[in-house]
DNA sequence: TAATATGTTCAGTCAAGACTGAACATATTA
DNA sequence: TAATATGTTCAGTCTTGACTGAACATATTA
C-alpha cells in the first residue's frame, strides 16, 4: 500500500474516532467503524485490536456496544474460535437512532413541563410551545430522513 | 406560587440542564435558557446567579456562550448597573447550528476520505459514498427544517 | 478618599467517563 | 494433564472539561 494511502487511511479512521466522540460514542467506537468501512470484510477481534492498537477490552466493549446500536454484526464461523466483525447491510440510518432518541426526550422534557405548569402563565406557555413544536419539527425531519432513505424495496 | 409549580419549574430548569449537555453544551448554559423560557422578561446577572445557586463566574461564561450562539441577548439600561438577560425572538434555530456544524464536518471528513483514497478501492470508495450521502441528507433536512421554520414574515 | 457593586478571568478542584491491563472463565490443543 | 487461545469484566488510571471562588479591573456611591 502506498505511503500517503496508508496514511489516508489512519487518518481517516481517527477523525472518524472523533467524529463519534462528538456524538457521544467513544471514541474507539468511531475507529472500529472507519476501519471497517474503509477494509470492508470481515475482520477478526485479534486483528481490530492490532490495527487499532487499542486494548482487548475496549474491543470488546466497543464491539458491543456497536453491535447493540446495529452499526456492525459479528460472525463465527465453523471450526474457528475467533469473532469475527463487519459493518451491517444500511447500518448508518441506526446511527440517527441516537440522535432521535435525544431530541425525543428534550420534546418530552418541554411536554412535561406544559403540562405541569398552570395554563394562565400564557407567556411561558407561548415559549413552552415554541420550544416544544421546534423538537417536534427536528424529530420528524429526521424520522423523514430514516424512512426516504431506506432501500427501495426490500424483497 | 404553588409547591407543585414550583417544583415543576425546577425540574424543568434541571432537566434542560441535562438536553443542553446531552448536546455537548454546558449544564449551566441549559439551566439558563430553561429559566428564562419559563420566566421571560429580563433577568439580572445576580439574579441569574442566586436563583440557579451557581457561581457568577458560571454565570458570566454561560452567558457569554448563549450570546455568541444567539440564543440569548444581554441588555442594559441607562442608570443602571447590571446587566440583564432575555431569550432573543426566534432562538431555537440557532440551536440547530451546532448540531449541523457537527454533521458538516462528519460529512468533510468522508469527503477528504473518498479524495484520498485511490479511485479503484471500489468497495470502499462505495462504502463512503453512502457514508457521505447519509451526511449529506442529514446536513439537508435539518438544513430545509430551519429555513421552513422561520417567521412567515420578517418586518 | 474608602467602600461597594459589578462582570471577567484564571488557577485549582471535581466529576464523568474512556481506556488499560490484569484476573477470570471457557474452550481448545498438545 | 498443562498450555494456549479467546472474549469478558472490573478496578484503577488518565483525560477532558465544567464549575468554583478568589483576584482583579472598572465604575459608582458615600
Amino acid at each position: 500500500m502506498k505511503q500517503n494511502t496508508e496514511h489516508a487511511v489512519e487518518e481517516f479512521v481517527e477523525r472518524l474516532g472523533l467524529v463519534a466522540q462528538a456524538d457521544g460514542l467513544p471514541r474507539i467506537a468511531g475507529r472500529i467503524m472507519g476501519f471497517l468501512v474503509i477494509h470492508g470484510g470481515p475482520y477478526s477481534f485479534s486483528e481490530l485490536a492490532e490495527h487499532l492498537k487499542v486494548s482487548r477490552g475496549s474491543i470488546s466493549s466497543n464491539t458491543r456496544l456497536l453491535e447493540s446500536l446495529g452499526v456492525i454484526e459479528r460472525i463465527t464461523r465453523p471450526g474457528e474460535r475467533q469473532d469475527y466483525f463487519q459493518m451491517r447491510p444500511h447500518p448508518y440510518m441506526e446511527l440517527v437512532r441516537g440522535l432521535q432518541s435525544r431530541l425525543n426526550k428534550a420534546r418530552q422534557v418541554v411536554a412535561d413541563a406544559q403540562r405541569k405548569l398552570p395554563e394562565d402563565w400564557s407567556d411561558a406557555q407561548t415559549r413552552l410551545a415554541e420550544l416544544g413544536d421546534f423538537y417536534s419539527r427536528l424529530v420528524d425531519s429526521t424520522e423523514m430522513m430514516v424512512s426516504s432513505g431506506k432501500p427501495a424495496k426490500f424483497k
